[in-house]
DNA sequence: TTGCAACTACGAATAAATTCGTAGCATCTT
DNA sequence: AAGATGCTACGAATTTATTCGTAGTTGCAA
């Protein structure tokens, strides 16, 4: 009846994406030289193919094969797929708690203080959120 | 001449870890016990008994193998050992942005007013110790 | 003392992710 | 036209994590 859900990519294929999400559709061997560059070590052609060919399977990149060399876009959001893997590490590691991993990733770190201001904003707006959508509740008048 | 890091402990190892802080040192039943509890399915004694001794050539563990029964304890701090998972997770996932990591963590996701009040308290706590820290340079009139 | 129950050690099967070689085909160059 | 170049497809080797069976030992109970 309804679609599959895009599957977890692994390791391999998230750096793939990542590359995607930054430049945007691609070609192979496009794609492996940037792989090459991020790692520090240059990375077989057929490499990145074949994980490439195996992202296809499982959906998580289209491809234009008009032309000889295919070109490779994503095919799931960048935040969608965070959010994804968030959940899960947020599981496994912080037993589901996002106070936890909030207060470990902000706590033993070197923060700037711009970025921290970032923070505070996005706190106001989830708290105004969480008034206004409360307001058919407690404050219909 | 120096010890060697304590190692990246996989997922079935976190488990365990997580059942070792949560509870304390243990035999390996009890263990296999609280593991058979935390997912929904009964698992093997010996696949328990086996990455205990997996995580002891790691060092994740100590044991304590006076009696019959080998008691084993955590080896490595909670704190620690989700700080270097985080550490790998926010590089694979986030580009290595604790900010981009925490936007997506509160942003998309219900969050209780108490929790975001002990965010806003570590907020306040690091931006004094950031100021503090400072003072000797920009604060010194 | 004989046998059962519980425990450890260890080998091995399975599965998933990663890596790359080779083959085959098409396109360009000369 | 012939050969070099570059591309895709595919099989297979390797590595890592996970799982469990089996063997062997120890201690306790009848």
């Amino acid at each position: 009846m309804s679609k599959a859900p895009p599957p977890k990519p692994t390791d391999s294929e998230l750096e793939i994406l990542h590359v995607l999400w930054q430049h945007g559709p691609a070609t192979v061997r496009a794609i492996n030289e940037h792989l090459s560059l991020r790692r520090q070590a240059e990375v077989g052609y057929t490499t990145t193919l074949k994980i490439l060919q195996l992202m296809l399977e499982k959906a998580l990149v289209r491809r234009d094969d008009a032309d000889r060399s295919h070109v490779y876009r994503a095919a799931v959001r960048e935040q969608e797929t965070q959010g994804l893997l968030l959940d899960k590490f947020m599981n496994a590691t912080f037993g589901g708690s996002a106070l936890k991993l909030v207060m470990q990733a902000l706590g033993s770190r070197q923060t700037s203080a711009d970025e921290l201001a970032q923070i505070r904003r996005l706190l106001n707006d989830i708290e105004i959120q969480n008034s206004t959508a409360n307001s058919d509740d407690d404050d219909h008048a």
